[in-house]
RNA sequence: CGGGACGUAGCGCAGCCCGGUAGCGCACUGCAAUGGGGUUGCAGGGGUCGCGGGUUCAAAUCCCGCCGUCCCGACCA
């Protein structure tokens, strides 16, 4: 009986495990519509904790929000090169409107350069003009072959920055400053560690002059990138001529960048912290982060319980805690405490006759030490320094599982043993040609997931490619990777 | 597009080999007791057995065709 009500061990099917968590959390669904997914409330609340703290984060650094058509004209894919070779064969395409077949078809956008540096071509006319810093929120429609709830469906929620400036430095800083905001928000909301660094040729962004990413670790040793960030350079001011005076008098190209997160987060945040019990969800991404559990048999231990529950939600409320009181009637109390560990609630208080008459509450933590009878005065603070605990705690415990399954200066053959094995992330010497990153892909199914950032690398780079043995120009992360 | 499996109640499945009135678990509805870690009992609602054709007195079951889904590979935030 036991055994069929635990989730599917993380161990033994991890993707089974995952799918598990997110059925028993509500947070997503299969839609009728094959790839697509629809995201339930709980999993949608979510994203609005995410896209809440990211918004915050770019308006602070001097971003503005606005909004750019769902369709794009097919021809504006193609005007930069490597962009329509990277993006045409996962589009999906609008041939008919109002009835009758379009004299140009329409793509759903898979992401929005292209639309957004045609409208840029009419805005920027001066240095004056510069920069233009736009983010979007927005969902892009990419026709991938197989899909994975959060992970990579036909249809995906996301942000999109595109930004203009003057020059090449203006540019990398602001690519820079993104990917810096993105490991940020990562450690800080997320609680998932990252490591910033720069993609190969190979992997970069498909018109791009440099992507860079962070790149997470999940429990079962594979990679994840979380969020890119990109210095596109004047392919697309080339493209859509968008060009500007100077101060001199002279007409420049602008140069762009773009970065995006999306809600391929909620499936790295499940990946990272989540156990056998269900979701995990750092405080400061919780939908609710207390969740009050009263307990009761008779009508008179009903009403004095009901009483203090309200009152401790009121409190707690006021503190500016996400708070919820599970009144419902006919559910013992054990199948709540199931019901919202599944859900991945941080803390929860449970509050019968016996706690009123003592004047506690019994707290239950979501992870770590388990239960604690606590004095229900100085209550908000109790819960506030216990959440900061728990974000803490599991920052430190993802750190301390991604160092375990890394591995630094490792030969060939140790290589391959580890990539046919428990996997994770490789640190080695790479002699930066695409052929040998290739051929490493094709062996092991692993891939360069950055060039790491100095804060990032060994103290010792490897002088030859981990490889070929020839002479090494940079330290590469190497992953099997989402 | 190549290789494998599956399609029976909202979900998960049994029944098919060997044809004979549509079943189980969960979920749902009602009543009662229960209630500090997934309660129990009783009663109840819900199904064109993927679609079409064939064989047969009789098809979820046998035969033929089609459709769809999932898994493995190529693609990927």
């Amino acid at each position: 009986m036991a055994e069929s009500k635990a989730l599917t061990t993380r161990a033994a099917d991890f993707s089974a495990w995952y799918n598990e968590v997110i059925a028993r959390a509500e947070l997503a669904d299969y839609s009728p519509v094959r790839g697509c997914m629809v995201i339930r409330p709980n999993g949608y609340a979510i994203w609005e904790q995410m896209q809440q703290a990211l918004d915050r984060m770019f308006k602070d650094t001097g971003h503005q929000n606005a909004y750019f058509p769902l369709f794009i004209p097919q021809s504006f894919l193609s005007r930069e090169a490597e962009h329509v070779e990277g993006f045409a064969p996962e589009t999906a395409v609008v041939t008919h409107g109002g009835g009758k077949e379009l004299e140009e078809p329409l793509v759903v956008r898979p992401t929005s350069e292209t639309i957004i540096y045609s409208m840029y071509a009419k805005w920027i006319q001066s240095y004056r003009d510069l920069p233009v810093l736009i983010n979007q929120w927005a969902n892009v429609v990419r026709w991938e072959m197989r899909t994975r709830l959060f992970l990579r469906t036909t249809e995906f929620l996301w942000q999109e920055g595109h930004t203009a400036h003057a020059t090449e430095a203006d540019a990398e800083a602001e690519t820079r400053q993104m990917l810096g905001i993105y490991r940020r928000f990562a450690e800080e909301w997320m609680a998932m560690p990252v490591i910033t660094g720069r993609k190969t040729e190979s992997e970069k962004f498909a018109g791009a002059l440099r992507t860079y990413a962070i790149e997470a670790l999940m429990q079962d040793n594979r990679a994840l990138q979380a969020g890119t960030s990109h210095n596109l350079g004047q392919n697309f001011a080339r493209a859509f001529e968008v060009t500007y005076q100077t101060a001199e008098g002279s007409i420049d190209y602008v140069w762009n960048t773009s970065w995006g997160v999306s809600t391929r987060l909620i499936g790295g945040l499940i990946m990272t912290h989540s156990d056998d019990s269900g979701l995990v969800c750092p405080p400061r991404l919780a939908q609710w982060q207390v969740v009050i559990v009263p307990i009761h048999r008779t009508d008179e231990e009903r009403t004095g319980v009901l009483e203090a529950a309200g009152r401790l939600l009121g409190e707690l409320r006021a503190a500016g805690i996400r708070t919820h009181l599970d009144a419902r009637e006919g559910m013992k109390p054990g199948a709540k405490y199931y019901e919202w560990e599944a859900r991945g609630v941080p803390l929860r208080l449970e509050v019968g006759p016996r706690d009123v008459a003592a004047s506690t509450v019994m707290l239950a933590r979501r992870v770590g030490p388990k239960k604690e009878s606590v004095p229900m005065s100085g209550l908000p603070a109790r819960i506030h320094s216990e959440m900061a605990a728990m974000q803490d705690a599991l920052l430190a415990a993802a750190c301390e599982r991604r160092e375990a399954a890394s591995l630094r200066g490792a030969t060939r053959e140790e290589f391959v043993e580890r990539m046919q094995g428990v996997g994770g992330f490789v640190y080695a010497g790479f002699c930066g040609r695409a052929s040998c990153e290739a051929e490493v892909k094709e062996h092991t199914k692993a891939t360069i997931r950055v060039l790491p950032d100095e804060e990032f690398r060994s103290a010792e780079i490897p002088a030859t490619c981990m490889w070929c043995g020839g002479a090494s120009v940079a330290e590469a992360v190497w992953a099997k990777a989402y």
